[in-house]
RNA sequence: GCCCAGGUAGCUCAGUUGGUAGAGCAGCGGACUGAAAAUCCGCGUGUCGGUGGUUCGAUCCCGCCCCUGGGCA
């Protein structure tokens, strides 16, 4: 069976941008022999290795990494979709007699996994651009008297200001006669049961973090940015696509089209992952109270791995 | 040294014909089910440069001082 027997069945380490998650898993992937699986909606598209901080070739090198960079900028994902990869992804390594490590920011993802998703179909790709459009022609409001004809739960549950939940409501119940609400009922199994699985939320001081973050950027425009963006730029993609929203995508694409100076645009991208970082912990704090909170990522090294857990799972802020 | 313009929130600024002040950005808190690095909601956090004076009351008016920018020397 597996060498790991009487370790943990998976590992999860989440956390807010910079926190240094990555460092920490590769860590663990080598001492237990362990397979990286990304959780980070961003890591996935492979035109964005830089600017989304994802794991040099040489790291990868040293132990299996799985679901990073393999999806074009051109293509939408999302948790359905990263939800499938990683099953399998998990599967696999266990098959392999590795331990599935999964490191990653996106709060969402990790629910998904663990609490299980909403089995909703697939949407036609024409429904979805169809909705899209609608949003641009007729602004928030008239998008949101829309749903209150076609879907008046949704709409009860959403506020008018809110663009991005309408459209998805309206694709919904437009593609398949069904509200969301309905189809949010009942979540599908989860994909990793809750036994056996050691979860960790890396969560530095606000300070340092921020700060970490900042030197972060910096570090990626030395190593290349600018010329990261150029070349996705060079595309021409429809500026709403998912990796168009990448922290720095937008801003140094202004820049290099001469509409902002590259101070302006280093200290905007900055700015955006600083309070995305705060958003995640918001997330963390709110869905992840029974995970193990660590102060710093080197604490994951000598972090007492044995599992199931010996000491009390360490209690944050109560 | 003299003249002018300014010193108000972390930053850029508005304002008060004298009744202890408000915008944007930043920041902080929150929501979150297929675009989630997204999308959305809420919250001013302040010796109004310092010090005297006038006044019932001064951030506002007056004097002096300090600081910043520009001009003249």
């Amino acid at each position: 069976m597996a060498p790991n027997a009487g370790g943990p069945k998976a590992i999860l380490i989440a956390g807010p941008t910079a926190s240094g998650k990555s460092a920490a898993a590769l860590e663990l992937a080598i001492r237990l022999r362990g397979t990286v699986i990304n959780a980070d909606s961003m890591q996935v598209y492979r035109e964005l290795a830089i600017l989304t901080a994802r794991p040099t070739p040489a790291e990868m090198q040293r132990v299996p990494h799985r679901l990073y960079g393999t999806v074009s900028a051109r293509e939408a994902y999302s948790v359905g979709h990263w939800l499938e990869d990683a099953a399998r992804a998990i599967a696999q390594a266990q098959d392999e007699g590795r331990v599935p490590i999964l490191v990653g920011g996106t709060g969402l993802y990790f629910k998904a996994l663990t609490e299980g998703l909403a089995p909703t179909p697939d949407i036609p790709p024409d429904i979805r651009k169809a909705w899209r459009e609608q949003a641009d022609r007729l602004g928030g409001e008239g998008l949101y008297a829309e749903l209150q004809v076609r879907d008046p739960v949704m709409a009860a549950r959403l506020r008018p200001s809110d663009p991005q939940r309408i459209v998805r409501a309206l694709e919904v119940i437009d593609a398949t006669g069904v509200s969301l609400a309905e189809w949010q009922d009942g979540n599908a199994a989860p994909v990793l049961a809750p036994s056996g699985v050691l979860k960790l939320v890396i969560a530095p001081e606000r300070e340092p973090l921020y700060a970490a973050i900042d030197a972060r950027f910096d570090s990626m425009i030395e190593r290349g940015a600018i010329e990261e963006v150029r070349v996705l730029v060079a595309f021409h993609l429809d500026p709403g696509l998912p990796a168009m929203r990448a922290h720095g995508v937008r801003e140094l694409a202004a820049y290099l089209a001469g509409e902002t100076s590259l101070d302006a645009a280093i200290e905007k991208a900055k700015t955006e992952s600083r309070r995305y970082a705060k958003r995640q912990m918001t997330w963390a704090r709110r869905f992840m109270q029974d995970w193990e909170w660590l102060p710093a990522s080197a604490a994951v090294a000598s972090d007492d791995l044995s599992f199931p857990r010996k000491r009390e799972s360490s209690n944050h802020r109560s």
